[in-house]
DNA sequence: ACGCATACCGATAGACAGTATCAATTAAGC
DNA sequence: GCTTAATTGATACTGTCTATCGGTATGCGT
């Protein structure tokens, strides 16, 4: 069975949440055809005010009011439209984070968990070469370093 | 509660599992001071006769005599001791398969699941050189690399 | 502004992978 | 053989994520 307890929308107003990259990603998700929705908004903008990668649960623990199916959803919706990416950690947690721009890879301190960009580093074209010589055709990769921040260097 | 249903072991001098394999693993395991089990060896035989990448659950399917929580220990247990790797998919789910000598990555084929180990390939240089470049210090790393092996090439 | 079609939402139940318990069992050494 | 600690396995449990599905709000055409 289920159920029927509803919590009414809407019915006062709420403040539009709004920011400058709210309103951007926002503005992406609508050329696509995705509607812009209260819920949706605030997942957004829960996810940009996070300082470093973060879980699912974290957001549902910082949207109480927004569903649980909502907020997972909204996260894949990110990740398929490349706003957010996924950051997996040694022991295969899941987090994510805004994208900044294009494909990249991250490393992550193992200590305060913040991200740094990997920069300056073609990885991807070492490994296609490699690939080749074994007769495979590379499609993909998943790539994550690991190791301290210089903050958290003994 | 717990369960007082407990199945007798070992009434009927049960074939010794053996193989070139196996017995070395379980010699190895044994230098590091881990006893010589049947259930473990059942573990290391599944393994050992696995073609490709396999799942915890596979081993569990191909074990039905051997307790799950068993698998899934001897399973981290052979991670541990180095001889069998972890490989994790696109979709995140995770795999093992039994490792050939010192670290190393892996090209796995989308369609067919095999698995080539990646060689010719220092990528850890790179990406420390990469990381050190922006103040960090490299401690560990996860790659893998997804596409189609020659036989699955279109 | 009004109405419609449908994308979207959220409470809940369920699927799934992996772990914690703990009494019973057994390998290894003396 | 006896002792002791490692190991096992039935079971319960945890945490993450997905499937359902009736109610709701958005975007668009009028
Ligand atoms: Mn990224
Ligand atoms: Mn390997
Ligand atoms: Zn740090
Ligand atoms: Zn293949």
């Amino acid at each position: 069975m289920v159920a029927t307890n509803f919590k009414h929308r809407g019915h006062d107003h709420p403040a539009p949440i709004s920011s400058a990259v709210v309103d951007d990603i926002v503005a992406q998700l609508a050329r696509q055809g995705y509607r812009d929705t209260e819920p949706r908004r605030l997942v957004i903008s829960a996810v940009a005010a996070q300082g470093r990668p973060f879980t699912a649960e974290d957001l549902c623990a910082a949207l109480p009011c927004v569903g649980r199916a909502t907020v997972y959803r909204g996260l894949r919706l990110l990740v398929e439209t490349d706003q957010v990416c996924r950051v997996l950690l040694e022991d295969r947690e899941l987090r994510y984070q805004l994208s900044h721009q294009g494909h990249h890879h991250h490393m992550l301190c193992a200590i305060c968990g913040a991200s740094a960009d990997l920069i300056d580093c073609d990885v991807e074209d070492i490994l296609r070469a490699a690939a080749d010589r074994s007769g495979f055709r590379m499609s993909g990769h998943w790539l994550e370093v690991y190791g301290r921040c210089g903050e958290c260097a003994d």
